[in-house]
DNA sequence: CATGAATGAGAGTTCATTCAT
DNA sequence: GATGAATGAACTCTCATTCAT
């Protein structure tokens, strides 16, 4: 079928009913029916957008992939104290990963796992990328205003990385119910007294 | 049933042949016809021991539980150079990050996201304190040793958590295929950096 | 709904560009959704006209049925050999099979087949008779100018019907990829000799 | 499933079962779930053995594949007459044709005709020459003994062609209802009378 | 205990057909 | 009349689970 302006609101309503049933089961355990259901369409109507929970899944992914930066930036237009931004930053993440069961990020790192090959890899590489690139410029902004001295410009990517794999790290953990909110604290805490 | 002896050994027989298949196939994909072949037994009689993947899963992971911490033990019997002592562990996990398409681990993670409930938390989070006890320990050892300085015995548990929940982040961002071998690498020198 | 003008027209639209999907993917392969695609039009509008494959296919079946005997009435008119005209004639149906891709027949066939009931059988009785009966005289024609004089007059029925079971066998058979193009030249020739 | 001495009992039931269904449906318009209501057997039970309805009518022509050719070679041994051999065959054709809803052959030509790939060709080409081959024998039998003169040793295989060729016209007019007993009679005789 | 054939619930997918716009 | 989104019945296919042997 060829995708009309009307189609295209139709797959932003699927995508966003669909979203519901993903952040609920997660990626594997959902089935085109359940779809249907939460949709309250036809099994036809859902196939003539989208021919499996795979390809709706990945739309709902890219939709999300454009990650809002605006956070950084305009802290640092406002020149807002980077270790504000950055804990700012921190106690966001911290938020999502007491509450992932209302968060889609159970179903991401599933459908990730389950499907070996490469499916939306570039979406999520550069999602990375720019997730590095702007905290590396956020700590270098630090450093220029002598904000934050433990760390040079050289180590800002480095440091970068390191917390966001730390953040992963404490997103697969909590998934697997293995720590409290205490070491959340804690470990976050530890990121920025590394800066400071 | 009665578990006889006999009982027992079969069981193993089968948690071995299932392991392989969960290491090629992860954990949903895997289904108990898989088994059946791999163990080369029949359906019937895979049933009489097990009554579903997650059993066999569950039993994999029970088993694979009692993690071998002689490598930390010995090294400091041994009076081992602390540092020497963590940085070879780090080059062993990074040598499993490499190489996950071998190891059990995509399944685990799929298992822990595909069951919402609790199944075997305890267990994991048991091996979860029992790691970050021995590496505090081998962190306070090398402090007592003059070979740390730049923690003290009261931030050792802290830093081995961090260390703990930053290899979990490696090893998810592996598996996603967002990371590369060198940062992998880079991460676990900074580790090591912020030690000494 | 009243049959206007320009309806007229637009299933004569319709017939034509459903025959060449026919020709492609024979009778019960094809969809209503092929012809709408192959058509350009949208459902419903194709609907208003036929409402089903059976129907349009039988409408390009009655369409087709007038066949062009002009090549025999023409060539007893202009006086030609009757040798010649029924080679001609052969010529004619070997190069219809041996292009059986690039023909409806195959549809038709599988048309026939699928149908049990007596779809369409009126229409192509009539075909076959109308056949049979221009044959016939070609035949006659032959014998009255003692071109052919291996029949008589009370024969050229049979023969005729001889002749167009002869051709359907080999139509059947270079459909099912049985016979070579050396066959379909060798039994043609035969129908000849047995004339002369 | 490994298929067993078990297995194998269950296919030949099977193939029975499906064989009467598309004698009486044809090919297309037969399912699977056809099947497993003619055989009385479970959806799983069915798709143990056959994995699709093609699958099942291959198997059915295959068996069937192996045609019983006694009837000449026995009519040969035993020195019967040469015409009364091919005139027992062509009323054994004959009856076939008068009955063609109580025979697979509908199925058979639908199936040839649905797949354009070569499925099963080389076993009706087998068949093809095979027979080609026993009444080709047949023929220069009778000429052996005088009973047929109107053709010579050169000539048996183009007749033998000829004649399985006309019978399969037959077979399809037959099937579409296009030609009556009388019809089929007379050329039956045709085929006789120019042999002596 | 072991076997493996058989079951049937449930997921996936297609398409003829309808109907509001 | 024309459109094409939506419907849902009908098929296909898979697997966990049972049970007679």
């Amino acid at each position: 079928m060829a995708i009309t302006k009307k189609g295209i609101e139709k797959k932003e309503y699927i995508v966003e009913k669909a979203a519901a049933v993903f952040v609920q089961k997660g990626f594997t355990a959902v089935t085109m029916e359940d779809i249907v259901e939460a949709c309250g369409i036809s099994r036809g109507g859902l196939y003539a957008y989208y021919s499996s929970t795979k390809e709706i899944f990945e739309d709902i992914v890219f939709r999300e992939k454009n990650v809002d930066y605006s956070f950084f930036t305009e802290g640092m237009e406002n020149e807002k104290n980077s270790i504000q931004i950055l804990t700012g930053f921190f106690e966001q993440q911290k938020n999502e990963l007491l509450r992932l069961d209302t968060t889609i990020r159970r179903a991401v790192y599933e459908f990730f796992l389950f499907h070996k090959e490469a499916a939306l890899e570039d979406a999520v590489k550069q999602n990375y990328r720019e997730t590095v690139s702007i905290i590396s410029r956020t700590l270098a902004y630090g450093i220029a205003r002598n904000e934050i001295y433990k760390i040079t410009f050289e180590d800002t990517e480095k440091v970068a990385n390191h917390m966001i794999i730390l953040l992963e790290g404490l997103s697969i953990l909590a998934l697997s119910k293995q720590i409290s909110r205490d070491l959340i604290d804690e470990q976050l805490e530890i990121m920025i007294k590394n800066l400071i």
